[in-house]
DNA sequence: TATGAATGAGGATTCATTCAT
DNA sequence: CATGAATGAATCCTCATTCAT
C-alpha cells in the first residue's frame, strides 16, 4: 500500500529502503522500530519517507507483505510440482526448495518470529492460508490410507510449524542442520518414538 | 537483584509492583515496557522505584526470575513425587499440576513469549537447565527400553516445548483444550501418524 | 491576483478550486489551511496548484475576494431599487434577498466568522466600505426626520453588524429564524425597550 | 486540570508560564499554538511543560479557566451589591467595575474572541451561565415595569454581548472609549432612535 | 503548461534517569 | 529512606514550497 511514486522510484533507491526497513524490523517490534533510524540508513529525507508511505504502519503492511512472499509463495507454487507427493514430501520439498535456493537472510526469521508476537490480523491471514494448504495434503494422505485416518490434521500443521520457526530463530540453525532436524522431526511423526508394543 | 529496601517492603506493596511489571512486561517488549506506567499502575513514587530497583533492565532481571519460577519449580519439585514415571507420564503430570492447581495469568503465557524474542542469556539458561531435566528422564526411558535408543532426546523436548508456547499463545486455547491437544501431541510423539508397514 | 492560468481554466475546474478553497477556510484559519488537502480536495496535481497561485496567501487573498463579493454585491446593487427606503427597510431587504434568493452556504459565514479575526486590511476595507454606505443611509434618514438627529450612526451600524454575524456563526440560526431576530433587533432599535415615561 | 506539579511552583515561575500561555493563546487558536513557543517564552525545558499538563489541551482548557474567571468573577460578585440595580445599571456596574479596577490586558480580549470561533463547549457553558444571569435581572425588571414585558431578553443579552465583543476586540477601543460608546449602546436599546410617532 | 518528487523545519508528546529536599 | 521535580533526547508525522522533467 506505499504510495505510487514509492514505485517510481529507481530500483537501487527502493532496494535501500526495503533492506532498511528488514533490518529494524528484524531487530525491533512494530512500536519499537524508528523511523528515523530506517531513513537513517537508507539514506533518503523524512519527507521523502512519508511520501513513499502514509505512515509507519504503511510501511510495515507493506514489509509484511513482502516477507510473507518470501515465505508462501514457494509453497503455493512449488507444491503442484508433485502433483503426487504425500504431505511429509511436500513439507521437505518445499523446505529445501526455499532455503537452499532461494537464501533467505536471517533477518526475514527474525523478522518473521516478531511478526507471531505481534499477532497482526495480516498475518494471522496468512498463517490460515498456509495451513488449510497443508491441512488440505493431509486429509488427501489419509483417503490414499497414507496417513491414519484419526489424525488430527490442524494438531500435525502446529507441531511442524513451530518447531520449525523455533529452530530456525532460537536455535539459529544454518540451513543444512535445520533441514536435518526438519527430517528427524518428520520422521518421530510418521513412526513414533515408542518402542513398538510398549503403549 | 533489587535493592534489599525492596525486600523490606510490606508484602502487598511488593506484590503490586510485581504484578504491575507483570502487566506491562506481558503487553510490551522491554524496549517498550514504561516505568511510567508501572509506578502509575503499582501507586509508588518514582522516586522509590529507583530507590528498589538500580534501573529498568534490574527490574527485568527480577521479574524474569519471578515468572521462570512459576514454570521451573514445579517441574523441578513434582518430578521426584512420581520417581519411576516415564517422560511422558512426567510432562503431562507438570503440565496438569501447573496448569490445574496454580491457575497461571495469561499474562504469564504473555510475557514468556516475548522473553522467546529477547533472546536473553538469562532466558537461554532458564530453558537449557529444564531441557536438561527432560533429556535425562527420556535417557532413562530408553535404558527402561521404553523409548527407541536412536530417538534423538533434544529434539524430542524441543518439539514439545515450541508446540506447547505456541498454542498457548497463540492460540489461546485455555486450559482444558491445551491439555487435550497435548495428549494428542505426545501420542503422536509416541505411535506416529504413518499407517503401519507403509514407511 | 492567480496567475492568468487560472482563468483560463473550465469553469468546472475552477469551482473545484474555489469550492475546496472555502471548505478549507471555512474549517481552518489561514495558518491551519493545508494547501495539501485542498489540492487533495480539488483533485489538481500540487505542481498545478503553484502555477495558478504564487503561493497561500495568494490563493486567500483571492478568496477574500469572492467571498466578499458575496456579501457586498447584493447591497450595492438592491439599494438602488428602492431608492425612498429608509435605512431599516434597507436593511431588512437586503438580508432578505441576500439569504433567501442566494441561499449562502453556511461555510461562507464560517469563513467570513474567520476573516474577523485576522483583522486582515483586505477584510478591514470591505468592512468599512459597507459601513460608509449604511452611514449615508442613516444620515438621509435623520434629514428626513425618520431618525432622531443625534443617534450615533457609526455606533448604530456596529450593533447590527455584529449581532448579525454572532447570531448566524454563533446560534448557526436558520434563515427564517435569522431574520425573525433581526427584525426584533430592528424594532428594539427603532422603539427601545423602556417603558414610557420610565427614563 | 494541571498537575498538582504546577500548583507547587513558585509564583514566578507561575506566572511566567501563564503569561507565555496568554500571550500564545492571543496571538494563535488552539491548533495554530506551539507548545515550543510557550516554552521558550516561559523559559522552562519542553519536560517539565508535561510534567506540569498532561498536553496542549490541557492548558487550554486551564488557561480557559483562568481568562473566564477574568470575566465572569465580577458580574456574579458585583451584581449583589446593589441588590436594586435595574439591568442596564448591572450591566454598566460590572462593564466599569471590571474594566477600570482590573485592568485586563488587550491580549485577553484577544483570547477570548479567538475562543468564540473555537465554540469550546467550555466556553459555551460560560457563555450560558452569565446569559441566564442576565436574563434574570431582565425578567426581574419586566416584573417592575421598567423594561417592557414583551422585549425578548435573550435577544436584548445578545445584542449587548455582541457589541461589547466586538467592540473590543475590533475597533480596539481602549476602556473610555469603550465604555462612552456602551452607554450610547445601552440608550439606544432603552429608548430607541426612531423620531416619536414615526413607526 | 502540467506534473509530482524532493525536502528539512517544525509540530506534540513520552521517556528513563538524576538529584535535591 | 521517601519523594517528586527537572530534563533533553527521541518518537512519529505534516507542511509549504521548489524544481526538474
Amino acid at each position: 500500500m506505499p504510495n505510487k511514486t514509492f514505485f517510481h522510484l529507481t530500483d537501487e533507491k527502493r532496494r535501500r529502503i526495503v533492506d532498511a526497513a528488514l533490518q529494524e524490523f528484524a531487530a525491533h517490534s512494530f512500536n519499537e522500530a524508528s523511523i528515523n533510524r530506517i531513513i537513517k540508513h537508507a539514506d533518503i529525507p523524512k519527507g521523502s519517507f512519508y511520501q513513499y508511505f502514509k505512515n509507519k504502519e504503511d510501511l510495515y503492511l507493506y514489509f509484511l507483505d513482502e516477507v510473507s512472499k518470501e515465505f508462501t509463495d514457494p509453497l503455493l507454487h512449488e507444491k503442484e510440482m508433485y502433483p503426487d507427493a504425500t504431505f511429509f514430501e511436500v513439507i521437505q520439498h518445499v523446505n529445501r526448495e526455499v532455503l537452499k535456493l532461494k537464501n533467505i537472510k536471517p533477518e526475514y526469521i527474525e523478522a518473521r518470529m516478531r511478526m507471531e508476537l505481534d499477532n497482526n490480523e495480516f498475518i494471522r491471514n496468512i498463517r490460515k492460508k498456509s495451513t488449510e494448504k497443508y491441512i488440505k495434503l493431509i486429509e488427501r494422505d489419509k483417503a490414499r490410507g497414507i496417513i491414519k485416518p484419526d489424525a488430527d490434521a490442524e494438531i500435525l500443521v502446529d507441531m511442524i510449524a513451530s518447531f520449525s520457526l523455533n529452530e530456525r530463530y532460537r536455535n539459529k540453525s544454518g540451513v543444512e542442520e535445520y533441514l536435518r532436524k526438519l527430517d528427524i522431526v518428520l520422521n518421530i511423526i510418521k513412526e513414533g518414538v515408542a518402542v513398538a508394543g510398549d503403549t
